[in-house]
DNA sequence: CACCTAAACGCAAAGGATTTGCGTTTAACT
DNA sequence: AGTTAAACGCAAATCCTTTGCGTTTAGGTG
């Protein structure tokens, strides 16, 4: 959804996305991620191959625009009453969901995406958004809190790196770890 | 290089190889990474299309078999006296190193090879390496010292994530910034 | 409400890329 | 020197990708 929205005459465009994002996800489903092909996801979606290679111009951006949407949370972080405890729970849920086979590879399709960098970035938004949902709370609690970049560089980095890069799900040990450090020391 | 060396019979193996590497170094260099194919990337090695098809199985595959190749270390770290300057000079290079137009790409390449996830770990596994050698000098100056998981977590995971999700190099301070908070509280 | 315009789409042909069977060459081992 | 199995070259078949052109659609206008 990155696209502008065609504010000039023609365009069925709104149209076209939701059948090819649910044709995707239902070949996903169906078949493997690997083998996919963009004449296949046509079919599926019920439009010729060409209109998928004018709009997103080739397979990794096509994924890449339906990886960004499904990687978009659906519930915010849930309030356990405490910081620390907001930031473990919802740690482990997104190390949890994003170490899985298709969660991993909905950030390799985001990733590799070289037109756009601007969806990496978009999904880095995501877990911005939900920190600072997790440290108004916070706040609103009283509790000393550390800043969203801290916990970018201390939490979500090190989970992130370890699934893409060690394909290791960090332990609950060490997500643990993780956060304890980050929150260390405040005033 | 993670295939298996033929210790059966035949197999020209190395020299194949070799061209191949050279051949994409040299096509990357001339035109853009955008375009490159495995027929073009053939005839500049002097081989036909079917080989690398065989060999590598696809276009991503080959580029990260490269890409690894490219990420490996030339020198050891710099020795600056201390742990804390060895630490700051050596992040700097990397940072520098990864987050400019090539070295992003080369990342790019190594992981959306989805086959062959061992090449993400060896690309860590470099990374670890020099750790652990700044580790062992510092240990034989009388330093007190992190273990390699923490500056792997600490360090490197936050330049990296940045890097690749914001598209943006953490500036001096910051990385400074992290290297003091990993080496914080040692005995 | 009817008309106008430009973006998006379908179709189909042309151009490349990928796959595969078969014969040949190569390197290690005897 | 001979043997063997992997790797390679070649070429045909298949599939994917690109592109020009006519048609349809959505938004804007009189």
């Amino acid at each position: 959804m990155i696209r502008k929205e065609p504010l000039r005459p023609g365009g069925r465009s709104a149209r076209v996305q939701a059948s090819v994002h649910q044709a995707v996800r239902a070949l996903q489903a169906r078949h493997g991620r690997a083998g996919l092909t963009i004449p296949m996801i046509a079919a599926e979606a019920g439009v010729t191959p060409s209109t998928l290679y004018r709009r997103w111009g080739d397979l990794p951006e096509l994924l890449a625009d339906v990886a960004v949407e499904r990687l978009r949370p659906d519930t915010p972080p849930r309030d356990t009453g405490s910081l620390r405890g907001d930031l473990e729970h919802w740690a482990e849920q997104i190390a949890d969901e994003y170490a899985s086979v298709p969660g991993r590879a909905l950030i390799q399709d985001v990733l590799a995406a070289n037109a756009t960098p601007e969806r990496a970035y978009q999904c880095c938004a995501f877990l911005r958004e939900a920190l600072g949902l997790v440290i108004l709370r916070a706040q609103a609690r009283g509790e000393p809190t550390p800043d969203v970049e801290m916990l970018i560089d201390g939490v979500m980095a090190p989970i992130l790196y370890r699934i893409l890069f060690l394909g290791d799900r960090p332990d609950k040990a060490r997500v643990k770890a993780l956060v304890a450090r980050a929150l260390q020391g405040l005033a």
